[in-house]
DNA sequence: TATTGTTATACTCTATAACTATA
DNA sequence: TATAGTTATAGAGTATAACAATA
C-alpha cells in the first residue's frame, strides 16, 4: 500500500501542489493559471482547445479560466481569421510582464523540488518515469 | 513547462487514476475506498482518523467514506473502550473478502504500470523519488 | 454533418467552522 | 481546556449534454 504507485503519485502531487500554492501565496495564482501563461508565451496563438487540451482540461471547463485570465488582462482571445470558429489565444504585454515576475519564484520552486529530489539527475528520471505513465 | 515536475505529477497520477477507474469499473469503487480497505486489513483497529491522516484526507471529509463503506458492510465502526471518543475500524468478513476479490485486480494494474515504466527496478526508483516530495 | 467555443448543470473533492461527547 | 468524530456549507474541480456559429 505504501508503495501502491497510484497512492504514492497522489500523495506526491499533493505535497507539491501545495508548495507550489505558498510559493505563488503572495501572487493569487493557480497552478493552472500558471501553465496556461507559460504554455501561451511558448506557442503565441494556439488554438482555446489545443490549451485545454494540452493541459488536460475539457474545453468546457477551460472557459472559465480564460475568461479569468482574460479580465486580468494576462491573456487576450482573437478570433481566428483562417477559421472562424476558434479562438486563438495569446498573452498580452501585461502578461508576459506578470510571467517574467512569475518566472523566479517557479524557478526557486522547482529548486527546492530538485534539493528534495536529491538532485538534476533524479528529477530527470522522475520526469522520465512520469512520462512513461502517459503514454 | 513540459518538464515542470507539478505538471508532470498531474498528468501522471489523471492517466493512472484513470486505468486504476477502468480496472475497476465493474467493482464500483473508488481509489480511495480501495486504499481504505487495503490499509484496514494490515492494519485492524486504526483510529478514524489515524486513516484519514495516513490518506491525507480530513477527517471532517473522512466520514461519508466510511459511511458508505459501512453502508455497503465492508467496514465496521467500533467505539474503543479506552477512548470513548475514538471509532476504531476494522475490515468486515464481508469487507475482507471482497479484498480478496479484488486483489488480483490491483496487482495486475500496478503490473500494467510496471510494464509501462520498463520493470520494477524503475518502478521502485520512481516510489522513492515520489516519497522524497513528501517528507 | 462535424467542430469550436459556450452555457448549464450535476457531481465529486476539498476546506473551514462549529457542534457533541468524551477526556 | 483539548481531542475525535460529526454536521453543515461553501468553494474548487470535473464530467456531460446541448446549443450557436462556423466549417
Amino acid at each position: 500500500m505504501e508503495d501502491a504507485v497510484g497512492y504514492r503519485l497522489r500523495r506526491a502531487q499533493l505535497a507539491v501542489f501545495q508548495q507550489f500554492n505558498e510559493a505563488f501565496a503572495a501572487k493569487d495564482l493557480r497552478p493552472t493559471d500558471f501553465a496556461v501563461l507559460l504554455l501561451l508565451s511558448c506557442n503565441q496563438g494556439l488554438k482555446q482547445s489545443e490549451v485545454a487540451e494540452a493541459l488536460g482540461i475539457q474545453r468546457a471547463n477551460f472557459v472559465a479560466i480564460v475568461d479569468g485570465l482574460e479580465e486580468k488582462g494576462l491573456v487576450e482571445r482573437r478570433k481566428s481569421e483562417k477559421d472562424r470558429r476558434v479562438q486563438a489565444l495569446y498573452t498580452t504585454r501585461a502578461g508576459s510582464d506578470y510571467l517574467k515576475e512569475l518566472m523566479p519564484i517557479w524557478a526557486e520552486h522547482e529548486e527546492r523540488l530538485i534539493a528534495r529530489l536529491g538532485g538534476t539527475r533524479e528529477r530527470d528520471q522522475l520526469i522520465h518515469l512520469l512520462k512513461r505513465l502517459c503514454d
